[in-house]
RNA sequence: GCUACUGUAGCUCAGUUGGUUAGAGCGCUUGACUGUGGAUCAAGAGGUCAGUGGUUCGAGUCCACUCAGUAGUACCA
């Protein structure tokens, strides 16, 4: 049997109108302040797309790649066509890269169109200019193992504001979240925007003695943990490493003990959830430290200030010390959109999704591909993680309507039927006829009622000498379907014949109602 | 990647201490029903018991390995 890749989704309609439904709110929103919508391919020269570089010629960790069938000349780093001893251009089969995230297309489409290469030159006095964009499509990763809810091909819903360092764009990041998983239709006590900034972080680590970088990131991994293994699970990963519950050993990190306990005080400031202005208070109360410290508390205070002031209040946006965000790329406040909705699975546990944004601001991005420090910062639904959300925990019930059956009673009949769905067609509403080969009655109803067809059209022979039409209403046949015991009874309700030139008054009528 | 568990029809599962031809419900197909489903009845299709090797007179059942899935854990742009 012919099979699709693991990791890959067939997309059924269901699925494609929840989706669609997040997009189109979502993309409304981000229209409303001002992004614009933008596509980029799905495959980049895999130097674009960042420090996830295949080796070989093969899958790399975590990436699709490929060579580039097509023969390219090698550009050097000052962007000049690279030659041979003998002069000649040097041609190579790029390694090219599916897309992994938004974010690192967008830094390319930055540098390459809005950052017009008549400016390369003058970067010491250049102020970059601003783009706004949205942007949702399929991003691809590889994982070698997949968790229920995680794919190799998933959608993303992004927007960014690159060129501003303004905190205020920061706060409307967490504005736009919030508008648009509400727009979405998400209730405003079931989702929280949590808002860390790296630079506190960064500072209160460098406070504990931990300035290298890459000791620096293995601690927030640990401290990003802390909602899943507990404080006494950091601190064990921060020492001498521990063993789960499955008996797996755990490397720790070996810091030394004063150390673990400066951290240590620091989580254990925000063990009970604070609000964002105690935890403001709390954090200049307890460590002032450093300049990069000060500057990121800074940056909070002025975010919540204005998130205070335009009505997003402890009920929408909240302050986590403790988020990190995985990606190392992140300088500044990071965010992260974490649902409080839980559903029960087939084995009647209580379960979370856990988080459906992610976003934060990366100062460098664009700098890794043109040298030029630019500032950014925005955020990402995650499409299909949010999709599950609502499926999982039924939270969203999207009113569907199908098209219009036209039962084929008589083949003869073809043209009459072609006839009534052009008819109902010119009035907007969606009609299709029946075309399948299993030809009886109950086949053609019951394929309306998987369609979600609300009416079938049935016309023979007899109607037809009558100048009349069977217009049945599915939606109130089923409703009935459970209580009536009459057949006849049940038959007038649900299905009238009307005159052939009453079709689509009746049937408009049958539409509207509302159930 | 590591640890544990699971793998029988499209789905949910039964299958005795190893014993003849592997079952049920739902679903599906056809018909009763040459013009009215959400009912009934009848018939039917559908299985390499995840795969390979082994133990045995005999394996769905026991053993080993492989693969896949589930749960936890690690990694995660």
């Amino acid at each position: 049997m012919p099979q699709k890749i693991k990791g890959f989704r067939d997309i059924n309609p269901e699925i494609n109108r929840l989706r669609w439904h997040i997009i189109e709110k979502a993309s409304r929103v981000y229209r409303n302040y001002g992004f614009e919508h933008w596509d980029t391919p799905i495959v980049e020269y895999a130097d674009s797309l960042g420090k996830y570089l295949p080796d070989a010629d093969s899958v790399a960790e975590g990436v699709y790649s490929f060579r580039n069938p097509e023969k390219e000349p090698i550009f050097n780093a000052s962007g000049n066509r690279m030659t041979d001893g003998a002069g000649n251009f040097l041609m190579e089969n790029h390694f090219l890269t599916m897309r992994y995230d938004l974010t690192a297309p967008l830094s390319r489409v930055y540098a390459e169109k809005i950052w017009s290469p008549s400016l390369i030159n003058q970067k010491d006095n250049f102020k970059a200019p601003l783009f706004r964009r949205f942007q949702y499509g399929p991003v691809f990763r590889f994982e070698a193992k997949l968790d229920p809810g995680r794919f190799r091909e998933f959608w993303q819903l992004d927007f960014d504001t690159v060129g501003s360092a303004d905190a205020a764009s920061d706060a409307e990041v967490c504005m736009v979240l919030s508008d648009a998983l509400e727009a979405i239709g998400i209730q405003r006590a079931t989702y929280r925007v949590k808002v860390n900034n790296r630079k506190v972080l960064k500072g209160v680590l460098i406070g504990c003695g931990i300035a290298d970088e890459k000791l620096e990131q293995d601690v927030l991994r640990i401290i990003d943990k802390a909602d899943k293994i507990g404080q006494e699970g950091v601190m064990l990963e921060l020492g001498k490493g521990r063993k789960d519950a499955s008996g797996a050993i755990i490397e720790g990190l070996n810091l030394n003990s004063s150390t673990i306990d400066a951290i240590a005080r620091f989580l254990e400031g925000f063990s009970e959830t604070p609000s964002r202005s105690q935890l403001l208070a709390h954090l200049s109360n307890t460590y002032t430290a450093n300049a990069i410290f000060d500057e990121g508390l800074k940056e909070l205070a002025e975010i919540d200030a204005m998130l205070n002031k335009l009505g997003y209040a402890e009920n929408r946006v909240i302050f986590d010390p403790a988020l990190v965000r995985g990606m190392a790329y992140y300088t500044g406040p990071v965010f992260e959109v974490e649902s409080l909705s839980t559903f029960i699975d087939e084995k009647g546990r209580e379960r979370r999704v856990g988080a459906i944004c992610g976003g934060g601001r990366y100062d460098g991005l664009v700098e890794r591909l043109i040298g030029v420090r630019v500032p950014a910062t925005g955020a990402s639904i995650g499409v299909d993680r949010l999709g599950e959300l609502l499926t999982l925990t039924n939270a969203l019930k999207l009113q569907y309507t199908g098209p219009v059956l036209v039962v084929v009673f008589d083949p003869t009949l073809m043209t009459e039927y072609q006839m009534i769905a052009a008819e109902l067609r010119a009035h907007d509403i969606p009609t299709e006829i029946y075309y399948g080969m299993q030809k009886g009655l109950k086949k053609q109803l019951s394929y309306a009622d998987e369609s979600k067809s609300p009416v079938a059209i049935l016309l023979g022979g007899d109607e037809l000498e009558k100048g009349v039409v069977t217009v049945r209403n599915l939606r109130l046949g089923a409703q009935m379907s459970g209580n009536i015991v009459d057949k006849n009874e049940w038959k007038q309700m649900a299905q009238k014949e009307v005159a052939r030139g009453q079709l689509v008054t009746h049937v408009k009528e049958i539409l509207t109602q509302k159930d």
